[in-house]
DNA sequence: TATGAATGAGGTTTCATTCAT
DNA sequence: GATGAATGAAACCTCATTCAT
């Protein structure tokens, strides 16, 4: 049986099936087979639409900044809006663990040892970094902009608005990846409290104007 | 051909020459039979010390940790020191770099396309996000520890000496990692000094008083 | 060089490519490097039809008995054909050691000590065990149904076709297989002959009728 | 002298070890390097008093084969019982599943897929096929003579004594061998009346007058 | 566009056996 | 007698990718 469709409404079938199977399984143990099972069309024809597994990984993440930068694009030079209200706003916009590693649900076929494994999230490496490093390329330019408003507003204050968002976003994408660390309840609470404490410092605000943060963290 | 060995000569060497590899070809690309064509024992021989590839590699990150740490430790007790010259001499110390991508020397068989390859250092992504964790884990309570030094003599000033420190060591090491990103030279010394402010800022010393930092980044 | 054929053609091909084999060098001895060199495939490719080189083994006795219960069947049920016609044609087409031990023939590297290897088949347990297990499930209820009807018939007089049946087949293809035991041509003679007077004795027919079977064993 | 008593005592423990490991996993499943564990020797002492791993499972079938030929040779040369008496007992001394496949003790470090695996008692080939072949090369003979004696008595009425009982011994041990066949406890009930008919009917005695064999089986 | 058979490299693992000490 | 490091063959298996159809 061959079923013919339209070019793109395939390609985005299969990235959408192949970004599930990568949260549900992680990138390394998603196989391609897996991935054409899913969309139920041959190997080949997995081929003829992306060059490569890691291709459609690219895609996927791709898809998924491009909506958040997007998305921020339109907060930032949203002129009812404050520097304080865009950065709470592209923050809340901005939260992959939402996309990345939530979705995860599981299927009748999965017994104790898989959960277990998906919970680890093993071998996901490569989903993690390219994910921080896109990040860090197409968000932080956008961030940084809001941050040198605020500096022009005299809200902020810092000489480094995009280095300093940078490390903002690389750190703390990395460490409140679940997938990576596994703090207890309390530890995270008091690294929140730190990494807004450091945001404030970095960004030379008043201590405890960005308190509101912690809300949406 | 048999050739005998103590146990841990045998397993050090091992460590030792796929250390190599793994730095010249990447971890990916470096297969257990390059390891033991290298090391000139049997296949059966690597498994007779590690139990897989990833194996090794976590022994490998788990020495240069370790040294990275046990130098750290000496110096943070070493009475003789002030805080910066701790600061100093463990950041002197602990640049991962140096043993992680440097060593990559071209051997006769690599065309242009591979060296392209192996600057990109593709595939490397479990070395990466492994260091960086237990860089994290391991170093940053030591470096916690001269922060609060610093802090009870009054040369620091943070509220939150060991997330100060996780956010740091895990962005620079993140942002400054030459396999993930290739900043230009000008990019680089700009992120540098950026760095060095954050640094300030977060540690709350005076603006300007870790200068000294920026020769040995 | 890529040969393409359909799905059971290929498979067709690896069973029986692999039951010369199996029987020239026996089972243990076969690798599945051997068995992709003779059908001139790729080591992938015998894992894309099979899951092990014991499935592959289950398949061969698999198709083996088959074919023996499928001509079994239709003897059975043809009615121009009295009981001993039946029994003796059925026995007749189910000589497995046909194809389970003639074809051995010498390639040019094997020297004296492999010879005699291959004539005591070594490591060949699991295809014997196995052939006889499933000829015991498959082929002794087509016969009992023979031994039911020359039951009614008054032809044979056993209490109990199936088991009797049973014995028969297990004892005859445990005792008669080449591979297990090396009888003299004297001893043979003489077991053959206790064979048939315990069928007749356990089938309950007359001493001497069943005589006709010692010609076919 | 003292030295050999010790070569012997430390023979017989690898001996009895290896037997209760291979009762317990199976004889493939069960490694040398398990062995040597339970021993508490290094490989190459195992290898210094048995050539092969089969080795050992040669000496453990014999010593079982040659405890059970003994106890048999005792009871048929016994001239206080009966040639049924001497029958009964030597088929009650002989029940080699008592010490072949009933020892299975679960350790501690059995997950339940072990325990299933230990029930399947796969890959258990070798040892049956050998047992099987030693039972009947050693004790047929023995039983033989039994029937012989019992032909002359008048008791039992057989042309072929040494072939019916090779042939009760094979079938029997194989159709009852639970590591091949699980029969339900219904099935195995008539099978086992059938296998006292047969026993009747091939060493010609009256109907029923086995009877008691019933009991022990 | 689509198919799915075929590839082949290589990780993983196991293991009986050998041998230098 | 004893050790245990070393062997090497091979099974096992996965899998991204290619290609003839």
């Amino acid at each position: 049986m061959r079923i013919t469709k339209e070019f793109d409404e395939r390609k985005q079938e299969i990235i959408e099936k192949s970004s599930i199977l990568f949260n549900r399984k992680g990138y390394m143990k998603t196989s391609v087979a897996d991935i054409v099972r899913e969309v139920a069309v041959a190997k080949g024809t997995f081929y003829y639409y992306f060059k490569s597994k890691e291709d459609v990984l690219d895609a996927i993440i791709d898809q998924e900044i491009n909506q958040i930068c997007e998305n921020a694009i339109n907060i930032a030079k949203n002129e009812a809006l404050d520097v304080h209200q865009k950065l709470l706003s592209i923050i809340i916009g901005s939260d992959v663990s939402q996309t990345k590693d939530k979705e995860i649900d599981y299927d009748e076929s999965m017994d104790v040892e898989d959960i277990r494994e998906t919970l680890h999230l093993k071998d996901n490496e490569k989903f993690h970094l390219k994910s921080i490093k896109e990040i860090n390329i197409k968000l932080a330019p956008i961030l940084a902009q809001v941050v040198e408003q605020g500096n022009k507003e005299g809200v902020f204050n810092t000489p480094y608005p995009l280095e300093t968002i940078e490390h903002l976003l690389v750190s703390s994408s990395f460490l409140f990846d679940e997938g990576i660390f596994n703090w207890e309840q309390e530890e995270l609470k008091k690294k929140k409290t730190a990494f807004v404490y450091l945001m404030e410092v970095s960004l030379g605000v008043q201590r405890g104007s960005l308190h509101y943060l912690l809300e949406v963290l």
